[in-house]
DNA sequence: TTATGACTATAATCGAATTTTAGTCAAATA
DNA sequence: TATTTGACTAAAATTCGATTATAGTCATAA
């Protein structure tokens, strides 16, 4: 059916505005009727894509972390040792969303007052589903026994717990300054937590 | 002089009333016609002891940070392995601060808004002086062969990066749930990350 | 010499009037 | 008939002038 396409087309296209408002402006100041007249479609035609003006901000963050997944499941099917892929998608995740918050510096202190109950339970799902693509990756090391043995999930929810307060997400945002110096805490963070995964046997 | 002692008796006073108004009605209801009724001097009296209501809140919470210093002061002085005193420090730092947010819950928000840009200058010094007392940890243990090489600071820095996201001054405060919670997933990390550090060879 | 509380300038709060905006739905359009 | 629309509404946000509360001062009292 072209309709379909059609409509998934013009989701996107919202949320492409959205993108833009946000960053612009901030998730107050951006209104429905904004977001309409950027797309070229009428305002009650936004309600066939969204419920809510709340709807939209969720699915397009949604939209960031599915991309961050993605990035992240890439690096998980490289060919190379599953040491080096944890490393890797360990610096990808701190500095995805570093980037990310750098991109809405202006509004996201407002889209999480604004959002914060919601985001909060959703937290917890990105977190799980960040989680699982790590745990693969961990669980192969342990088959292939150069990770020490252990819950592979477990391990891969401490491993993303360790480094969370890397991610700018909170009142440390501005303390963590440059880019350089994040890259180079997180190296520090994932080499050590990597060193203690490995099997203690030389 | 007992003039001296009097004036530092009644600074602890006026702390002590804030911290009970901090608890109970937040920092901005907290007035300083209130602390002076509750130490029993006059308004202006308060005037003599700090020079701002912002001064107060900070030194109250300079207070909290010194406690929570000397407790890992006295872990880092047992006569235990680095690497149990090590864990038990890490351990103290997260449940501390853990049990803190707890006592302030009604008032966090409301303080850390007023006093965020103070707030983040000073956090660096306090991770700084926490970071001190770690490395010299580090250090006895890396003199007694049982840690690995490496800069002493650094690799508590590293430490404290890696267990910041543990402690409940973020948006994940509340996701992080109940207290065995905490301690479950702080015993994780910190065990990881003493296995990180531990010299290789068996 | 030290402590005080009445005083002031400023900031916060209130509430009524006005404006803005999220979400709806009857009508227009394709 | 199936979609799309934008005028409409109810609710929320904003404005602004008046009122109240409060941080910080300082002349006076102890």
């Amino acid at each position: 059916m072209r309709n379909a396409v059609q409509t998934k087309e013009v989701r996107e296209a919202i949320l492409d505005a959205t993108d833009n408002f946000l960053a612009r402006y901030g998730y107050k100041k951006m209104t429905i009727d904004d977001l309409a007249l950027a797309v070229g479609i009428g305002k009650g035609s936004v309600y066939l894509h969204f419920s809510s003006k709340e709807e939209i901000a969720l699915s397009h963050i949604d939209r960031i972390i599915e991309r961050l997944k993605r990035e992240l499941t890439i690096i998980a099917e490289r060919k190379i040792s599953p040491e080096k892929r944890l490393h890797l998608m360990l610096l990808k995740r701190v500095l995805f969303r570093f980037d990310s918050v750098q991109h809405y510096t202006q509004s996201l202190n407002d889209l999480l007052a604004a959002l914060r109950p919601k985001l909060l339970a959703r937290r917890k799902q990105y977190f799980q589903e960040e989680a699982e693509i790590l745990a693969e990756v961990i669980k192969e090391g342990q088959e292939a026994n150069i990770f020490a043995a252990g819950n592979p999930k477990k391990i891969a929810e401490t491993f993303l717990l360790a480094t969370n307060s890397l991610l700018p997400f909170s009142l440390t945002t501005r303390e963590l300054g440059e880019r350089e110096e994040i890259e180079e805490k997180s190296e520090r963070v994932a080499e050590l937590l990597l060193s203690g995964l490995l099997k203690r046997e030389k």
